[in-house]
DNA sequence: CGCTAATCTAGAACAAGTTTCAGACTTGAT
DNA sequence: ATCAAGTCTGAAACTTGTTCTAGATTAGCG
């Protein structure tokens, strides 16, 4: 039937959508259609690098991208879940980054803060674009829930792994939710300067406190 | 010289604004100007109560309060420094109300929790409010910072007074600095539907845990 | 190969934030 | 009372996100 198979829930506004069913298989995309979401997210990318939020231009990206403005609406239903998408996609550059080497300290809350650090920084070499992710990201709506909600696990994922932690206690699950609000807040903080690295640091460090507050004993 | 003495900074897009002072004497508004700038902030907030952020739109707000857009706009430059400045002005009811009643636990951190969780129930009480200001604040940009920084203050006061800390320690004061992380972030995960408010309580509470953890002894 | 449904494209159109401008109005000083 | 400088108004214009449309393309199927 179709030509392309349809490239994700494009129900957005249309009425409701059967709306107990969530999206469990995402059709699988051509290859064409892979390769123009990856051009799509590449080009955000780019314009995000050099001058942040507003240098996402729509039209600006899909002529980058080489896709009409009604495509890349088709692929993203709005800029927001544009530059989330784009997160997402850093955001998995950067775990395998992390893996590679994992952090050295000795206990949990160091680990952590370190890993932590170490993706700040990652962010430091692309200030523009992290202002980007991170303001689209704290300014999403309840229509782009699945994808914030997505990269939040993915967050939590990276630190559950500096923790070393494979059964964390719900005290612990609460401990790294607080310490991803508080990322997540620092960093928007630093992006509008009204703090500076150093006070990112500390804060980090400060809240990542909290995890030898609610760890068992070390096995 | 001038008839209404100027609003505030005009200085937003010309040029350098002798960038080395800051803007230490506000000029005093005149009773008419003052009015008027009560009139638009009574209609921001009128507005966002009903839709939230996208309900707020410059157009209605300049005709609910009786001004012209260009008006408008000289009082609050953008429509984040319009929300932002709705935010400081609820937040000081808040602090004013929450001064009737001081908290009744017997540790900082229960007291912090408890007024927070006060302040909690406010904002639950016009949830589109909230959700305009609690937006508006985390994708202020640069240009919005002395505002921003401003209801940072005033939440900061908010917590010490709490604390009943007269003279907390640079340890203490990261604590409450994380403790405004978790606030604010906390709060866009309950606004976008990505967190009950149970989650948020537990949030605060664990983040409030960082109080005690760095009290010196009680005297 | 030829069909058919879905997708893609180019471009116009619409919406809301922001800017601009000419003219009427206020205010404080002379 | 008069004047100059700064404000306010009303309306149009501009920008960028988003939607819509008609027609050209593409993918899978018989």
């Amino acid at each position: 039937m179709p030509a392309e198979a349809k490239v994700s829930a494009k129900v957005n506004k249309p009425a409701k959508v059967e709306a107990g069913a969530a999206a469990p298989a995402s059709p699988p995309l051509t290859e064409r259609q892979e390769a123009r979401r990856r051009r799509i997210l590449h080009a955000s990318a780019q314009l995000a690098s050099r001058g942040g939020f507003d240098a996402v231009q729509m039209r600006e990206v899909a002529e980058s991208s080489q896709v009409a403005l009604g495509t890349l609406y088709r692929y993203f239903p709005s800029k927001i879940h544009l530059l989330v998408a784009t997160m997402q996609d850093q955001l998995e550059h950067m775990h395998g980054t992390l893996r590679k080497k994992p952090p050295q300290g000795e206990t949990a809350a160091e680990r952590v803060a370190e890993t932590l650090m170490r993706a700040f920084r990652a962010l430091q070499r692309e200030p523009h674009l992290a202002d980007a992710m991170v303001r689209a990201l704290t300014f999403a709506d309840r229509s782009v829930s699945p994808e914030v909600d997505q990269v939040s696990r993915q967050t939590t994922a990276i630190i559950l792994d500096a923790m070393g932690q494979e059964n964390p206690t719900p005290e612990q699950l609460s401990a790294v939710r607080v310490i991803e609000h508080t990322w997540h807040s620092a960093l928007i903080t630093w992006l509008s300067g009204r703090a500076s690295i150093a006070q990112v640091k500390i804060d980090i460090e400060t809240v990542c406190r909290l995890i030898d507050l609610t760890a068992p004993a070390t096995p």
